[in-house]
DNA sequence: AGCCATTCTACAATCGATTGCAATGTAGTG
DNA sequence: CACTACATTGCAATCGATTGTAGAATGGCT
């Protein structure tokens, strides 16, 4: 009965309500009790909790949740946070950041949270994570790989919980991280060529991060351990598209000797190549050989389709989301270092 | 004098501060000094501006954004959004999705934004759109994409302002969006196909989303306009990589008679055409030519590279984060519609 | 009717930072 | 010395929702 639009006009304006004390004026009960009705509380009578939902509906009333997270201090949001320390000319549009955001993405949102991206530029800003982790704005932070920013990370996780990081493991270290052996993926692509006979690797990407320097470490392990004359050369390429491609085209024709077989730093690196190629008449595989490293959903598509060393994201995706969990509920979580699995395709 | 750690050891575990309350304790004023002397605020005196600022970065102290959001109604949150609306199965990792939102990141950022990330259902959440709109939690939201959701997205725009979408423009729509001629897009590619003397044609795409489907319409146009029996098959297919693959594969050897040329609804959907077609021995373009359609970075890294109508999804990003910060300033922004662009490379 | 147990609801404190206004202090001037 | 002007700082209200607790209302029972 103090419910205006049966009198009015069916389709009349309703009249925009901003917080529950309006609502509660409207419904004639008190803030608290509005509160309670919207968040289900048992305490409340059914009658007046449906009564209060179906005004809230009318109305088309959210609550505020700037006032509800700092009131209950959980935000329900996860940072993912991506830094860009040792090429930061590298955009957050890298195809393997993108995919695993993807990943994380759903993971998350599936569990009710919200994502809140964040590309953080260490050289600009000394203490980026910190920023992130003292906002207040979020329970936990997810972490796209560690730059060269291994260090800085240690520093944050020894005080602070609910962080997990995509990247190497280094014994003893204080953050949990989930990643690949990358290692024993970079052994594992050389040693492949090696045993396809090839004996003039080159292994192309820069290693200042650290991740991609123990794919370079693991393949030279590899070659050093194979004697008979192998050799394995290094050209530096950057992870940013634009430069990517030039250099290498310039890394291509600059090598020394008659180089038989590529283990790229990366799928990415590894399409740019296989095109470069293309472009200067060397066919690949017969030519060239060519290994990449991640897999992603692109590796697939590209003409020759790549052999590369698989990371397994989406179980690394989820496998990081949980553990994370466990985190803000308070619990421990160890690292994750999962093996690389060869895939063989046409590339070599 | 009162800086204890200049008495005890020099690298003594400083107290961790939690809120402005605590710091202005040890800094001996008021909370209310404190909150002006951190935002840089000329009413405090240099000194002790600067001894509170010494004294946050001593203990870490970092204000919290929540309570801080929540007093000034305003959040440096920016929402983008992606509805998954026809093709529930499309993963949020969709390299248009992927590629788009990583330019919007970038801008975003750079402008001092915190970017959030949310995967809307609509058949699971009729209000999704409500539901980021008015959860106090952003200052704005774009979108990547109309989908099927054409008149959701025109009912809240009616009332809420700062919103942009990525997407179509039809005669007097409500809402502000950025997109490319769809239609004079999908005509273009047709053109293209026609004037290298192919007649027997297919469209690959499925037509629910209305960008998608335009581009049909544009090239069914550009067929019927060319006459002298060119025609023109359509397949829907999928816009989730895994289906994706398959669809393709059925879809060319179930058509009907000769296919000379595919115009494909996506760069994704052509490099998987272009695949599938390479393992049926199908050579491209001598036995058939395709042509996509977005022109991502990813298409100049298939083998042969991609011939594609281009989008301008750089500028696109730009313009959309322009006319985002106009409105959230109150001003108004007009719709975008930006001319398509044929790049031949190989592929077609 | 009277009493207890049970359910609901209202009140008020709280989360942490911001900001208008009042109060204090200091310097400058006649 | 008195008084004004200005620079700083403190006080307290505020943003909007949540939640412990006290008290009111209801129902059942003798």
């Amino acid at each position: 009965m103090a419910d205006d639009s049966d009198i009015s006009a069916p389709e009349a304006p309703v009249r925009r309500v901003r917080n529950i004390a309006e609502l509660a004026g409207i419904a004639g009960v008190s803030a608290g009790t509005v509160s309670r009705a919207l968040a289900d509380k048992p305490m409340v009578n059914a009658r007046t909790r449906d009564r209060i939902q179906a005004l809230a509906r009318k109305h088309g009333f959210q609550v505020n949740q700037m006032a509800s997270k700092l009131r209950r201090q959980k935000t329900g949001v996860i940072a993912v946070v991506i830094p860009l320390g040792h090429d930061r000319r590298q955009h957050i549009s890298d195809p393997f950041f993108m995919t695993l955001l993807g990943v994380l993405a759903d993971e998350l949102t599936e569990r009710g949270y919200d994502v809140m991206l964040s590309r953080a530029i260490p050289q600009e800003d000394a203490n980026w994570l910190d920023r992130v982790v003292n906002s207040g704005m979020v329970d936990g932070v997810l972490m796209i790989g560690q730059s060269d920013q291994f260090d800085a990370i240690e520093d944050v996780a020894r005080s602070y919980k609910p962080l997990v990081v995509w990247g190497s493991n280094r014994a003893g270290q204080a953050h949990c991280s989930v990643g690949t052996d990358n290692f024993l993926g970079g052994r594992m692509a050389a040693e492949y060529l090696l045993g396809k006979g090839l004996r003039s690797l080159v292994f192309l990407g820069d290693t200042t991060g650290i991740e991609i320097d123990e794919r370079y470490r693991g393949a030279q392990a590899a070659v050093e351990d194979f004697g008979q004359g192998a050799r394995l050369q290094h050209m530096p390429i950057h992870l940013s598209i634009e430069e990517m491609t030039d250099e290498i085209g310039v890394a291509m024709t600059s090598l020394d000797g008659n180089i038989e077989g590529a283990v790229c730093a990366s799928d990415a690196i590894a399409m740019a190549t296989i095109r470069q190629l293309h472009e200067l008449g060397i066919r690949v595989p017969a030519d060239m050989a060519v290994i990449g490293f991640d897999d992603l959903p692109l590796a697939r598509h590209s003409v020759p389709q790549l052999t590369t060393i698989r990371q397994n994201i989406g179980g690394g995706a989820a496998q990081m989301v949980k553990r994370l969990m466990t985190k803000i509920e308070g619990g421990d979580a160890d690292a994750l270092v999962m093996p690389p699995e060869l895939v063989v395709r046409a590339s070599a």
